[in-house]
DNA sequence: TTGTATGCGTTATCAG
DNA sequence: CTGATAACGCATACAA
């Protein structure tokens, strides 16, 4: 328990040159025991009396012995690490996902690499490659690019959990998911969506895109289905829009101004924010002129003007349970199971009552 | 260079039960070399004849080689890893930074473990731990709870970069900022953004506090300083908010309604943006009531309605000058060097001429 | 209850 | 140009 020898081994600052790192060697000898005696101690191994591991702790809290986990891997074969390809981190929905998912990883004692894979297949494999040869225990892949089957192939499916994959081969059945992925019930939520806007006298509906994504394409598809369940006749229509209109949705909000739909049902709430504000330079007031509906549930949906309609889903509620569901996996081996989230219908300003509402419709429609 | 004895070593699926990870040793095995030679070929090593070179990488290609990181780490005293210790993946501003650091570190061929901080010592403390453990070979702190001081105790200060610290141990003289720091130059900004208020007529100019950081009274003082030297004699009213008073500033709202100050300077642009909600419950407008400046330029400052009126900072650039400083300290060993960035006014819809302005005044007042 | 010896997968040193 | 061998720091099987 001696302080080191010359007493300067843990001075803090960095007086001169950087000092050798202390390794459990030196807490061993510190603490007058082997290194396998202290290895031991430190992890409070019960077949170590209590006075020599009070004694190897204190002599490491000492030394300030930090373990090197690079030689902790090497020999037991994990990391205690967890990798999220996730696409890209200034999204409010992702940060919420990689929110969760590292809150949750952290509280079980699990650090994460995180790397944005910006939706190009190839950034994403070059991510899968990283957490391979960093040994990642498991990954999780946000709305990857690459295909569900690709992924399994490059990672161990078991340590693999897709949240919300954005592709096509995703057999999307009616609430069967398959495991290891994670999904929100985008359908079930657009379905409330539409039922809120016909109830309140909406028809003329259209559709907002938000890119060729799979996930595009089934919002897109819930909403018409609902509308004809609801016996609406007036076709869907549906305003094209690439993969980051959001950015400048001024094009689109002039095409759409040329004939104006009662209300705007939007891939997400950034593609609705964006466009609300294409459309007030063009003096079109919404929910007056327009109602709008969003999706996601993004925080300034909330404190938007007009604050924003929306299909609200658990974010980072996803991202944790991932992580848990991870977690679990890896330490009790269980299989990955399969979630399907429920959204949640959020009515505020940005729809509004037509005129006199339809009156309550079949819940099961 | 045959494909794996029984031609299904790297077959895909995972037909029956986790198959031995690829080794250094069965690429060499597998090119008729010895471990040192596979090891030096896949390395570039030029002692290497080019033909063994391409046949031990055909090799590691056919058996799909991936290097163990933890083995190599261990032998080589280094990661290629940096660590991110940021308060909340879910803030646009800090996101911004997280995913410019991370882009640039990719770009360098670093991986990046990050962990939120949530602005608790402990948490901070933990963290800096974990990136000791995992070597991270540089770490960068976003806006730490905790001091420099204390920051530089616990990481090598070479290798570490703290990005706008909010403690007020940092000496913030104007214009000079310590080495292995990043900051903006909040001062210069709201000196311009109070001059753009005085210019446009405006007069009795309130700050809404953000908290009880340095940073947050860098910034009051900042206004109070350029109000003195417009010689706007009213003195400068201060509205108190809670760290996180911008989830709620309901409250806050209505103190503020009580009597109207003619523009508010918001601590940054959630708490802005939030609080034009709030206002907006009141009936009280912007611009026409009363003029919103905010600060950090988020995306969603340039869509609200009204738009905000804004002193943008530049913080993706922040987020991967600090990645970039790291990376070149550590390979060429250079000093961190320090780094003041120069926000930008951004005028928009929340603020407006009040009467007839003010000539330009002297820029340098 | 504790100590000794070994190996994890790589790279680097030294021979050849 | 290439091959054997040691070492990186730790945890564990085995011995005492």
């Amino acid at each position: 328990m001696r302080s080191g020898e010359s007493g300067r081994l843990v001075a803090s600052g960095y007086p001169a040159g950087p000092r050798r790192r202390i390794l459990l060697k030196d807490v061993a000898t510190s603490a007058n025991v082997s290194g396998s005696t202290a290895s031991r101690a430190l992890a409070d191994d019960p077949r170590i009396s209590l006075a020599t591991r009070l004694s190897v702790k204190a002599a490491a809290a000492e030394l300030n012995y930090v373990p090197n986990a690079a030689a902790r891997s090497l020999r037991m074969k994990h990391t205690r690490t967890l990798g999220l390809l996730i696409p890209d981190l200034r999204d409010p929905v992702h940060g919420q996902v990689a929110s969760g998912f590292e809150e949750e990883a952290r509280r079980s004692g699990y650090c994460v690499i995180m790397v944005a894979g910006e939706n190009e297949p190839a950034r994403e494999r070059l991510a899968l490659k990283i957490f391979a040869e960093h040994g990642a225990d498991g990954v999780a892949i946000v709305s990857g690019a690459i295909s569900p089957r690709e992924a399994r192939e490059r990672v161990d499916p078991e340590r693999l959990i897709l949240v919300q994959p954005d592709h096509h081969s995703l057999p999307r059945r009616e609430g069967v998911v398959p495991p290891g992925v994670i999904l929100t019930d985008d359908a079930g939520g657009l379905k409330a969506a539409v039922n809120h806007l016909v109830d309140n006298g909406y028809r003329r509906i259209a559709y907002v895109e938000g890119g060729g994504g799979a996930t595009n394409k089934v919002r897109s598809e819930a909403v018409a289905t609902t509308l004809r369940s609801r016996g609406v006749k007036t076709a869907l229509r549906t305003f094209g829009a690439g993969d980051d209109t959001w950015r400048d949705p001024t094009e689109l909000a002039s095409e759409i101004a040329t004939d104006l739909p009662e209300a705007l049902v939007c891939y997400d709430d950034k593609l609705a924010l964006a466009l609300m504000d294409a459309l007030r330079k063009l003096r079109i007031r919404v929910p007056e002129d327009i109602g709008m509906v969003g999706f996601d549930g993004i925080p300034f949906a909330a404190i938007s003007n007009p604050r924003l309609t929306t299909v609200a889903t658990p974010a980072g509620e996803m991202g944790r349970l991932a992580a848990a569901s991870l977690v679990r996996t890896i330490q009790v081996g269980a299989r990955l199971e399969a979630v399907l989230l429920p959204p949640d219908l959020i009515v505020r300003e940005s729809t509004r009552t037509l005129s006199p509402p339809t009156r309550n419709h079949d819940p099961r429609s």
